[in-house]
DNA sequence: AATGAATGAGTTTTCATTCAT
DNA sequence: GATGAATGAAAACTCATTCAT
C-alpha cells in the first residue's frame, strides 16, 4: 500500500529506529538491516534514501545536533538576563528529551566517529563551536573577558565530561544533580553566590 | 629461529600496536591483521597469546588503566599535603605519557566498548571510581564531607570533559591549560585562591 | 498529462537510450534505472513496456539489426550488378549511422550476451546468415560457387573483425580505410583488379 | 591440511576455473563464489589471494594473452623464411589450446570489459599491437611496405572476426577452415599462389 | 499513461578465527 | 614459537521487479 510523501516520514522513522539501535548496541557496529527492521522496513529502503550507511548515520548525528539546537534556542528566548541564558543553555543540554540513554549512547558513538569521518568530525566541531560561543557571550556580559572565555570553556568541559560519565551509569541519568553541579562551578567562578 | 621468554615482550608489542592501530583508524573497527601487521607479527600470533581480538583489547585497556594507576600512584607519594595530593592526580591525568593522541583516541573508543562488553564497562568503573575516591580522600581533609564529594565529581566530570573535547582537536593536545582550568575550578571550590 | 499513442515514442525512446547507455557503460551491466533515467522516464515504465530488461535489451538487439538490414536492403536497390551489390553490401555495414561508437559497442555486448541468451543468439545468427546469404549470392554471379563460398566467409569475417577491432580503438572510426580493407580483398579474390 | 607454496597453485587453479565458469556462464557475470567453487576452494580465498574479483578477471585476461604469446613465440621460433613465420602465427592464433569454446568465449567477454576496464583495455592493445607487429615484421620482408601494412591489418582482421565468428557457432571449432582462410587470403595478396 | 514506494534475492567484500606444519 | 592456508559468517550495497495509485 504505496502512498505518495513517504519519505521524509521513512527519513524520520529511520533516524530514530539508527538511535534506538545504536543504543542498544552500543555502538555504530548497528547493521542498517537491524536499523531498517526496527524502522519496519527493508534495508534496501534505508540504503534508498541515505545513500548508504554511512550517511545515515550522519543524518542521525546532524537530526541530534539540530534537536539540542532548538532546545538551546527555545532556552535562550525565554532567559532574561545573561546569567539566566547561561543557566538556560545549562538546562537545554540535560533536558529530558536529550538526557536519556539512547541519545547519551548516540553522542558517545558520534565522538568516535568523528575520529575516522571528516564529515563527522565537522558536525561535532560545530556543536563545540556553538556550544562554547553561546556560553560565552553571555559570560561576557558577566565577567571580564579573559574569565569569560575560560568559564566558557570550563562549563563546555563540564557539561561534556558529565554526559560522558552517565553514559557509563546504569540506571536512569539525573540531570538534577548535573544541572547542580554546573551550576555550582558557574555561581562560584561568578561569584553570583558568595557562599557556596 | 623461535626464542624462549618472548611471550612477555610478545604481549607488549601487540598492545603497543593496538593502541597505535586504533587511533589511526579512530575507533575498534581495527582488524587483527593491521594490529598483528604493526607488531611484526602474524595475525595467528595475536590469537595464540590472546585469545581473541576482544581479549587482546581488554588487554589493552587494562594495560592503560594500569600505565594512569602508575602515574597517580607515584604522584601521590611525592605530594606534600592533601591540596597537593588533588593537584598531582589531575597532573598525573594530563601527563604527557597519557594526554597524547594515541591514548585518547584509545580511551574514547574504550568508553564505547563499554558501552556492549560488561568486561569494558568493569575496567571503566574502576577507573571512575578510582579517580573519584582518590579525589574525595584528599578533599575529605580539605572541606566538610558533602563539598568534598561534589568537589570530587565536577572534578571528574572536568578531566573526563577536558580528554573528550582534546579527542576533537587537532594538533598536540596542550596538557598545561587544561590543567590550569581544573586547579582554578578547585581554588575555586576550596576557597584556596579567594582572588582567582 | 498523459498522452495517447505514447508507446511507440517511448519504446523508441527508451531503445535509443539503451544504445547509449550501454556504450557509455561499456556492458550490459547498466541498470534499467539509468536508460529508464536516460530516457526520461521511470524505470518502471521501461518494464511496463518490455516487460523486463531481458526483453528491452532484445528490443534494442533487434532494433539495430532491423536498421542494419534496412541500410542493406537500400545499397542493394540503388546498386547495379553483382559486383557492385557486394560492394553496397560491404557499404552498409560501414555506414556512418551504424559504425559510430555506441552502435559498436552495443554490438560487442549483444555477442556475449548471445552466449547465454537463445533468443540473442538466434537474432546474431540471423545477422550472420543474412549477411553471408546476401554475399553468396552476388557473389554466386561472379566467381565458381565453392569459391562464392569462401570469399563470403572471408569477407564476413572481415567485417566483423573490422568491427571488433575498431571497437578498441579509440577517436572517430574511420570507415573509409574499413572499406577500402574489404574492397581489397573483394578485388584480389575476384580479380576484378589483377594489378592489386 | 595445509600446505606451503599453494599460493602459485591455488592461483593457477582459480584462473582456469574463471575461464570455464565465464564459459559456461557466458558472460563475466560469473560470480566470485562461482569460480572458487569450481576451482575447490572458498570465495574468500579468491580474494585473498587476487584482491577482488576484478583483479581475477585480469590475472585470467593476461594468462590467456601470455599463453597465445608463448604460442606464437614457439611456432616463430621453428618456422623457416618470411612467409613461413606468417603462416606460423596465423597457426598459433587458432591452436588447439587456443581455438577452443571455453578460450574463445572468455576472449570475447574480455573485448567488452576491455570498454570500461583501462587495464583490461591496455592488455587488449598489447595483443592488437603484438599481432600487428610480428606480421608486419615478416610482411615486410615479403612485399613494399605499404602493402605489408594493409596486409598485417587484413590478416589482424580476419583472425579476429574469425574468432568472434565461430564464439556465435555450436559444435568444436574448426581450426583448419579458419585457417585456410587467412592462407587463401595471404597467397592472393602476396601473390604467393597467382593461380588462386 | 506513468510513477514513487518498496523489497527479495544476490554479489562483492571483509574478518576473526582455526589448524596443520 | 610462529605462520601460511583456509574458511564461515556476516555486512554493505545493488538492482530488477512489483504494485497501488
Amino acid at each position: 500500500m504505496p502512498k505518495l510523501g513517504m519519505e521524509p516520514i521513512r527519513r524520520r522513522e529511520l533516524i530514530n529506529a539508527a538511535i534506538e539501535a545504536i543504543h542498544e548496541c552500543g555502538s555504530l557496529d548497528v547493521t542498517v538491516s537491524q536499523i531498517a527492521k526496527r524502522a519496519g522496513v527493508s534495508s534496501a529502503l534505508a540504503h534508498h534514501y541515505f545513500g548508504g550507511k554511512d550517511q545515515l548515520i550522519i543524518a542521525t548525528m546532524r537530526h541530534l545536533l539540530t534537536e539540542l539546537g532548538i532546545g538551546v534556542r527555545d532556552g535562550l528566548r525565554r532567559a532574561e538576563g545573561p546569567r539566566d541564558r547561561v543557566s538556560a543553555i545549562v538546562r537545554a543540554n540535560f533536558a529530558p528529551e536529550q538526557f536519556q540513554p539512547a541519545t547519551i549512547s548516540a553522542w558517545l558513538t558520534f565522538y568516535v566517529k568523528a575520529q575516522s569521518s571528516p564529515q563527522a568530525q565537522r558536525l561535532l566541531r560545530i556543536y563545540a563551536h556553538r556550544l562554547h560561543s553561546n556560553l560565552a557571550e553571555a559570560l561576557h556580559r558577566l565577567v571580564p573577558s579573559a574569565q569569560a572565555q575560560r568559564v566558557a570553556e570550563g562549563t563546555a568541559a563540564l557539561i561534556d565530561g558529565l554526559w560522558i560519565r552517565y553514559a557509563l551509569k546504569e540506571g536512569p541519568a539525573e540531570a538534577a544533580s548535573a544541572i547542580a553541579l554546573v551550576e555550582n562551578y558557574l555561581d562560584n567562578q561568578l561569584g553570583t553566590r558568595a557562599d557556596a
